[in-house]
DNA sequence: TAGTGGTCTAGACCACACC
DNA sequence: GTGTGGTCTAGACCACTAG
């Protein structure tokens, strides 16, 4: 643990506590550097954590104060989680998966493009149904260059593709680019997810890649409405 | 212009302009701290603000590498971009406001909750259909407490609550929570944004503090499905 | 082992807000 | 003016990766 995570955690902690007045600014950056025997680099860099959780706010020439708004609900980055897959972020609950498709394909134009390959590298497509502690919760579908990510079989989609990635090949990943947006739900949405005819869907459309800068992962997730809502932090700089 | 962010946006040129080969890592950090005249912590910041964007990833120990697929779509992020309001956000385009409902409530708990204040205490509730180049866009309904938000009226609401508050008030915004999620659209949002009843409903909660850490907004955005999606980027760190 | 990014330091000066 | 956060420096050491 870096020392400005252990930084953050404490006045993390403190600021949940309440031990700093909700209406008043922190103490100042130098004092508490000098009281976590830091930097104050190091101190302001713990604190910029904790404004970018949505709990702290600068003002510049003035002090750092506390967003009383941000106490009270435990929010929770859902964005910033789940880069590691629905497996890892729902470590707690148990997680089982419906292959409903798994072909190999001629990627259409637009997959082709979201992946960087052309259409002539073939993909997988996977349609998955995955169920939370027994409750159908997303729909995945989702394309893969098969020279990227070999080694796909029934066992590995029941279990997590991502653990596949990362345990068996040894790859690394780095990140995700998203796209939100609500949709009608389709005739396999409502089949799978257990929705009527009129629930819409909440599709999170998104790109994965790995730690070359390679996309491996061109997905649709389809969420129940009631079941699934981002959050999101913004603090202006 | 700071010294990283003058580095940051050479640096994005550069890389958008295929001045680096797509599948080597950039130069190193202490290299491009010379090129720049700056110190590697400059260059550091210069870099992590394109590693935010993802338009790089860096791998530890073996350098810093371009995300191909973040070269093709120019992605925005729509998330962090839309702290200042509407009508500074689609700054070039026309809005008009129409306003459904205005009047003055005593709040539910959950709307004192999310503004921090108790039941007693009055708050405005507004909602007004936003219109972008002639076209409905979204139906907003806001909770603002009436202290602190005074001198709300119908020009005001014609034109820009952030206005009011940012140059008429002289207050200063700071950020925003924010829960994203699909609905069912219901008859209101039919009859003023023109979708179809079986048409989904994108939903933005919405809570809005000033620099003062106090929430001074809790509001609903409710989006056609067909013209609104959220973009987000995440890099592992 | 050499080279990369990650962290941390101690100090400097600047920009801004309040008195 | 005084005190706050914002930026920047020059250098140090650590952690990780590749050959």
């Amino acid at each position: 643990m870096n020392k400005y995570e252990i930084i953050a955690n404490e006045m993390r902690n403190r600021i949940k506590n309440n031990v700093y007045p909700i209406d008043q600014p922190i103490p100042d950056e130098v004092s508490l550097a000098k009281e976590f025997n830091s930097s104050r680099m190091t101190m302001k860099r713990a604190l910029d954590n904790l404004v970018a959780e949505g709990l702290l706010f600068r003002k510049r020439g003035h002090g750092t104060f506390i967003i009383q708004s941000a106490i009270q609900d435990d929010h929770v980055h859902v964005v910033s989680n789940e880069i590691l897959g629905l497996t890892n972020l729902l470590k707690d609950k148990k997680i089982q998966s419906k292959v409903i498709q798994f072909e190999v394909q001629f990627p259409t134009e637009e997959v082709a493009a979201h992946l960087s390959i052309d259409q002539k590298t073939p993909v997988y497509y996977v349609v998955r149904l995955r169920i939370v502690e027994g409750e159908p919760y997303v729909l995945e579908k989702t394309y893969m260059p098969t020279h990227l990510i070999p080694g796909i079989n029934d066992d590995v989609l029941h279990d997590s593709i991502y653990n596949h990635i990362t345990n068996v090949l040894q790859l690394k990943i780095a990140g995700t680019h998203r796209k939100i947006r609500a949709c009608k739900s389709d005739h396999i949405d409502q089949q799978h997810l257990g929705c009527k005819q009129d629930d819409p869907i909440l599709e999170v459309e998104h790109v994965g890649f790995l730690d070359t800068g390679i996309p491996f992962e061109y997905s649709f997730s389809r969420h129940r409405h009631d079941k699934f809502v981002v959050t999101s932090v913004n603090i202006r700089r």
